[in-house]
DNA sequence: AAGTGGTCTAGACCACGGC
DNA sequence: CCGTGGTCTAGACCACTTC
């Protein structure tokens, strides 16, 4: 007979769970100290080598500092270098008022670069989404996205002006990014962009090409984007190994 | 009676490296099956849990992929995104002949930004490196780069014109560089560099700056760069979580 | 059906840290 | 000294893939 098996989260998953969220409310501080493995195990009923298996995989996401002889430690904060965000997101977590302002939403044809970097065939049709980025009151972006029409041409009609491209593809359409490829190079700002930003023509402007990957590393969003430098500058952390 | 204890590798680290060498060695080639855990288990007389465990650690460092009911397999080699690298390697990874030209090799002092960029009291004594970057004969960056003067004084006399800062940094002081926190923006060419690039006063370059640290998050080296970016782009990946 | 990785047990001894 | 994490055993059952 089949038992009516509803799939159960192994008890390394159930540990880590609970201590994530003790973590996350702030009931564990960096620095406090976490139960022992052996405590842990007591508690939840579980052999050492469970508990110790959930201690280390939340070590190895950068949780923990698991110190021998001592104990283990939430660790600090860990700031995320490099990561994908959208525009909405870096704005708020450096607590600026982020706004836009819509300037172009519609089905294009003939973008052969963004075609291609979305690797579809010659002559697709795309979404186009242009966009004015500001700070408050002072622009300092222009933001072109481009999507593939097939899939994505209900975005015309989604509030775009209220809610983040990110998270409405990410909830409405479930896609989930994963990375993105960025090219970055200097370039004489166009009339056009020089008006939207507020500058002259021909000021240096930063020139940051976007090729985003959805789950299965398939290409779904290409964005360039023209950035004021004196009011933006691209941080990077690099690393040796 | 104190034992000749000396300190031997735990059974899983060895069972690591034999791999990792076979892999290096080319005798296991990326797609292909590495032993199973029991069969590890059977040839190093080990427990399974150990053999497993020496795999799991080799698939969190990227070195493995392993399936359930399929097996463990050699991952394909991984590309290194972001990393950082100094301009011979660079160019070395492109097939690109790498130069430089000495522009200035010398002790300064009051470059306040580099002093502070280096965690350094205000007025401390820097070595100043300043090279012309060239792939072939055509030139493509000015690179300055700023250490401490009190322990790179010897860098003055190292035969820099051949060989790369960052080896002799490594081979010669013993200092292992980590990460670098770069900060990039758009600016318009001053007289001086826009006459060593070969390009227009007031072009916009890519201006990267550099703050590289070794072990232990000591700040070892400034660098400030300035890109012609019709040669010179800069690729990033970026990721979401 | 045979083999694989995923989870888990109930212990063990060791090396190390802090008191 | 005691408690901690680090390593390890000799098994077990399950879910999954491949054939």
């Amino acid at each position: 007979m089949l038992q009516n098996t509803e799939p159960v989260a192994p008890a390394y998953r159930r540990i880590q769970y609970a201590l994530r969220k003790r973590i996350e409310a702030g009931e564990l501080q960096p620095g406090d100290a976490v139960p022992s493995e052996r405590e842990l195990a007591r508690n939840n009923e579980v052999s050492l080598m469970t508990a110790r298996h959930a201690l280390a995989e939340l070590e190895h996401d950068g949780l923990v500092d698991r110190r021998r002889g001592a104990g283990t430690f939430v660790s600090l904060p860990k700031i995320h270098f490099n990561r994908l965000a959208s525009f909405t997101e870096q704005m708020a977590s450096r607590g600026l008022p982020a706004r836009s302002r819509i300037l172009c939403l519609s089905i294009i044809d003939g973008e052969q670069e963004a075609v291609a970097r979305l690797a579809l065939p010659p002559h697709s049709r795309l979404v186009k989404l242009e966009r004015l980025r500001q700070s408050g009151e002072q622009p300092f972006a222009v933001e072109s996205c481009y999507l593939p029409a097939d899939e994505f041409a209900g975005l015309l009609s989604r509030p775009l002006e209220r809610r983040s491209l990110f998270a409405t593809l990410e909830r409405e359409y479930g896609i989930e990014l994963q990375y993105a490829d960025e090219e970055v190079d200097a370039t004489p700002a166009s009339a056009r962009i020089a008006e939207l930003l507020g500058i002259h023509a021909g000021a240096p402007v930063l020139r940051i090409r976007q090729a985003l990957y959805s789950t299965g590393g398939k290409a779904t969003l290409y964005v360039i984007g023209f950035y004021r430098s004196d009011r933006h500058t691209l941080q990077i952390r690099r690393f040796r190994k």
